[in-house]
DNA sequence: CTGAAAGCGCTTACAG
DNA sequence: CTGAAAGCGCTTACAG
């Protein structure tokens, strides 16, 4: 490795001087040293050592990639294809702009704050935290931060949310299924921990709540089915058992209920897929006796027969999104907006069929 | 953060006393002034500073996980349920024992020697790498290296391959389609870099050679359908491009010759599923009139109808032994094998049948 | 048995 | 306009 001195030993001049060029305080350095020295930088390609840089207080240039589940689906989360994606381009960009990921388990907040103050991270993006979880962090540890899919009430400065227009996607799901004839579409989703304790409290009293974006999903879906004046019930937003076992049950129990409703919506399109799969063991035709509706619009909706009709995201921007304004607020930006909602789109595939007369 | 400053002030030591116990040198330290320090660091959670010890050159307790390729199938690498499972899996155990991951977009070289060198990394573990793109990087790189899924024929003691025996898969996917009625069943694999330069020059001389897994697995099912005597030429191992567009092409180019065989082996699930939907859209059934069988055992295998044939890895595995054996080398054992391959087993569900006569 | 001191590669307030 | 020196938190050879 190539060092500072080196560097300074080259041009002839000390490593302050160096230093001072690095950093642009070239105020008092005459332009003829700072061509010199640029050129030398350039030339030897040097790479301040980053543990300097650490101990020095200025940084590390880590991202923290903080996965707030263990398992999603019942598989480990970064399996699961949508982490998969998000990760893949918040890496790339990170690259692209000289940042470093580094992904920390986060189920447990005490290991997080671990991490991030041992590293000395710069900035951290979220997924899977609510507002209540990652407050709870905050309170302990002063780092820029990004969450993405996690709504919030609250308005603050020091972190941002970065997510997709669930509400809408929602919305849009809802409306077409009324529009084929299912004024009594159900709405699927799998339980998070948020949703297993605090939101559904609140979802019961049909308050406004912030949560995560399967709840904004719903509320979507809701109001368009509300639109013609109808009442849409709590009772149709079912929440699901993470436990793939336990969900198989459920939705045994439940069948005639779905059958009944004629439509679903999923929350995700892994579980509509595994419903597409379940009804075809079932010997339930998809659509001709049930219609079934995604979100996300992963690699497999095209996939499966019938390819499935799901509301498309751009992970790909979301990611990139995410990292941008870290950058921004690590360089000591102030946002003006706390959201950022990439808009979402249905996609029609086959899955849904006009209901009859 | 509580420095080792402020644990030697507690204790009444100086610094270097209490560095000592840290590293167990403790052979000239009372063991009254060991008990009371190691109390100390314990109730204080104390955690060295990062930055000291990468300054210090006592290594960095990184681990860069290399994916060598930026796409699969024509998506990003880190979307592939088996790369996301692998890495759930390294990044899980690496958190157990002390170590953080740092994930290294690893389709330059040169991007990877800069990031392995600034960071100081202890270890790095390679997905996607040849052996000849291994030894490249080898010789600017004095890091421990363990390879996933590479296969090597020089013996080398600084590093290792974990990998699946990809033989035995492969010999059991033979097998298992001569068994069915398919002496002239192909064997079908996505292109890789490798494969579409040196590797596949090899293949055609029909002489021993090292490259990536695929080519081990091809080996095998050509050994299981030549036992009885008869020649597998090297025209039944069919390589499909990368990209989505183009291998549709090739497959539609290449159904007549498929439905002859009778039945097609697959290098992943992936491309065994989207196989099967290819076919479905051309009103051909599986497996009535064609059968097919994966390689991974995915999530996605038991999704599809008809579900999967297939040959089960234990992904999670291979990323803890992964991780196992580059902490060990890490620490500095030396490794009597250069090998580790975890069994396979074909997991027989409904996508093959047997043929008539 | 224990501690003072030098050094790792950088930054920055300060002196010239 | 430029550089000598102190300091970040640790380790380690060395002196006592």
């Amino acid at each position: 490795m190539i060092r500072l001195q080196d560097i300074a030993d080259m041009a002839g001049v000390s490593r302050t001087t160096v230093s001072n060029v690095l950093h642009g305080k070239t105020k008092r350095v005459s332009q003829e040293t700072i061509d010199k020295i640029k050129k030398i930088l350039e030339e030897n390609d040097y790479q301040p050592n980053i543990g300097s840089m650490m101990l020095t207080g200025k940084g590390s240039r880590i991202i923290g990639f903080v996965i707030g589940y263990d398992y999603t689906h019942g598989y480990p989360s970064t399996m699961d294809p949508f982490i998969g994606q998000l990760l893949a381009s918040i890496q790339n960009q990170a690259e692209k702009i000289g940042y470093y990921v580094m992904i920390i388990g986060g189920s447990t907040e005490k290991h997080v704050l671990e991490i991030a103050s041992r590293w000395n991270v710069d900035g951290l993006i979220f997924i899977g935290y609510s507002e209540g979880r990652y407050r709870e962090l905050r309170r302990k540890l002063n780092k820029k931060a990004v969450l993405v899919d996690t709504y919030t009430l609250q308005k603050e400065y020091d972190y941002q949310n970065v997510g997709i227009d669930d509400y809408s996607g929602g919305y849009q799901v809802g409306e077409y299924l009324l529009e084929m004839g299912y004024p009594n579409a159900l709405y699927v989703v799998e339980e998070t921990k948020v949703l297993a304790n605090e939101a559904v409290r609140r979802l019961r009293s049909d308050k406004p709540f912030a949560g995560l974006c399967n709840e904004k999903r719903w509320q979507g879906f809701k109001a368009a089915m509300e639109k013609n004046g109808n009442f849409c019930s709590i009772r149709r937003f079912i929440v699901v058992p993470r436990e793939a076992q336990l969900r198989k049950l459920q939705y045994e129990r439940m069948l005639p209920q779905f059958l009944e409703a004629g439509a679903l919506g999923f929350g995700s399109d892994y579980n509509a897929i595994e419903m597409i799969n379940f009804l075809h063991d079932h010997g339930i035709k998809v659509p001709d006796q049930l219609s079934v509706v995604g979100f996300d619009d992963c690699m497999y909706a095209e996939f499966i027969r019938p390819r499935l009709t799901t509301v498309r995201q751009d992970v790909l921007r979301k990611g990139i999104t995410a990292v941008e304004r870290l950058r921004r607020m690590i360089e000591g930006e102030t946002l003006p907006e706390m959201y950022v909602s990439a808009p979402v789109e249905l996609v029609v595939r086959d899955s849904v069929r006009r209901r009859d007369g």
